[in-house]
DNA sequence: CGTACGATCTGCT
DNA sequence: GCAGATCGTACGA
């Protein structure tokens, strides 16, 4: 089942990036399935939040795409060669995105292995935003694009993660936005946990 | 135009 | 735990 747009057309982005664990975030290209469980998103609070892309209102073309309303795709390229997926909140003209840092990988394994050209054991398979774009087959390309199509979508949860399994943390790789580097933006739970609870059910 | 810098990953130690 | 890879993007001249 499908997430409705008014997920994520919803105020706050912290609920929003907390809610994200444990749904199915799935994509299919040329007719291949490939999902997984999310088990780690960071949220980022827009103009106000130093560590956002669009902070103090910055607007470029390449951020674009935060302006969009909620339930959009934003993918941007980090250090070159990464392609990092986020997912757009809120309203039209209010920059919030949920960048999606992990998963667990549930459907097209096969695929998903294929496209990471690595034998990685599956809780390492797609644990981190850049990994799971190339396991995703997640481009650039597919900046912009609405999560209520075809192509990237994200379901209601296949398996019910207890809360007292997500850590909330600071977000990774910001130490230099100063105030904003210590907010608790985090949300993670891990893949080893995931793993045992899919092998449950 | 030229330059500096990342919301990272990998492999080696 | 750490250095190196690697290049699109933003921004100043």
């Amino acid at each position: 089942m499908k997430i409705a747009q008014e997920f994520y057309k919803r105020k706050n982005v912290l609920t929003i990036a907390k809610e994200l664990i444990g749904k199915k975030l799935c994509t299919k290209f040329n007719g291949q399935l490939t999902s997984g469980i999310i088990s780690e998103t960071e949220a980022y609070d827009g103009i106000i939040d130093r560590a956002s892309h669009a902070f103090n209102g910055k607007r470029t073309q390449r951020n674009e795409t935060m302006y969009a309303i909620g339930g959009t795709s934003y993918v941007y390229i980090c250090y070159g060669m990464h392609h990092l997926f986020n997912v757009v909140t809120n309203e039209k003209e209010i920059p919030h995105a949920v960048l999606i840092r992990a998963i667990y990988p549930v459907d097209g394994v096969n695929v998903m292995y294929e496209r990471r050209k690595s034998n990685q054991p599956i809780t390492k398979l797609t644990s981190g935003p850049g990994t799971l774009s190339v396991a995703l087959g997640i481009n650039k390309i597919h900046d912009g694009i609405k999560l209520s199509g075809n192509h990237i979508w994200i379901e209601e949860n296949a398996i019910e993660i207890p809360t007292s399994e997500i850590k909330i943390t600071k977000r990774i790789g910001v130490e230099s936005s100063k105030e904003a580097a210590d907010y608790l933006y985090r949300f993670v739970v891990s893949n080893n946990i995931v793993h045992a609870l899919m092998n449950k059910s």
